[in-house]
DNA sequence: TCCTTAGATGCAAATCTTTGCATGAGCGAA
DNA sequence: TTCGCTCATGCAAAGATTTGCATCTAAGGA
């Protein structure tokens, strides 16, 4: 499996080590159609392999987020959604009234990410940011309290 | 003290009561100085009222966030900073090499703001906002990993 | 090949935050 | 003024995430 082959390389080019567990994290984070938690992970991964804890799999994460190979995202409600980050940046709007997602479009973002980087040389991870807010409908409506 | 009398009508406006613990946590996230979190203001609330619990300021903090009276702000590692919304609004940058935080001017964001609103009509609540990534010498250092 | 060493793991405990529930208190209607 | 209703509270328990620690393992040097 090239993929597998080539994530290795990576882990070791960073200093880790490829043991077992963190290439099926790795690999079940990346196969993942959508953001994962990590409970979610820790399930698939007990499918192959069931001794695995759930600190390995958030150890797991915290290393591939410093190798800016996953976004992490607050997803409100104290928890967190993780996804392999591919070709196809994007990022969310939710609405504190009513709770629906909505999408922002990259491009926003990355001309933020720009600017900030020009102005002050930091390197920010515009990767799947989260803003919350209220929608058209809640922010016209009555006053609202979710 | 017209500022708590005010604070009474606004809780009221919104369809709340003022019962004396709420007030004191109120004032004591207004009146200070910087961010603080859920435990400090517990803290400074059981000086002069020692029954109060966690979750009643937990409680009311998150009311004071939906009235956009308070944001919230993800430190990092799990915990939040409370912050009241007064006049100068700020940012951060956090360096997830070597941690330190710097100031992000408004500006910033409020143009961002102004562009998602217009173009989504969301009302982003960009209050506060923290962005992770790198600074400029942890980005130009080696391979990093805090 | 054997040893040393640093990196990872699993388990358990600690943190921080949220939620459920019974109780208590204030406000409006009658 | 009294009753009924809803909002808030405190307490306890549940969740989610992080951390400490002893153990285990792989990689490199002797």
């Amino acid at each position: 499996m090239p993929c597998e082959e080539q994530m290795v390389q990576m882990l070791k080019e960073y200093g880790h080590r490829p043991p077992p567990q963190r290439l099926m994290i790795l690999s079940a984070v990346r196969h993942s159609e959508d953001h994962v938690t990590a409970a979610e992970v820790l399930e698939q991964v007990k499918e192959s392999y069931s001794f695995i804890d759930l600190s390995t799999v958030y150890r797991t994460l915290d290393m591939l987020k410093q190798m800016r190979l996953v976004s992490e995202t607050n997803m409100g409600s104290g928890t967190y959604a993780y996804e392999w980050l591919g070709q196809d940046r994007h990022h969310h709007l939710i609405c504190n009234g009513c709770e629906r997602v909505a999408l922002l479009e990259d491009g926003f973002l990355r001309a933020l990410g720009e600017n900030v980087s020009r102005t002050y040389g930091f390197e920010a991870d515009m990767n799947h940011i989260v803003f919350f807010g209220r929608c058209r409908e809640c922010a016209t409506g009555a006053v609202e309290r979710s």
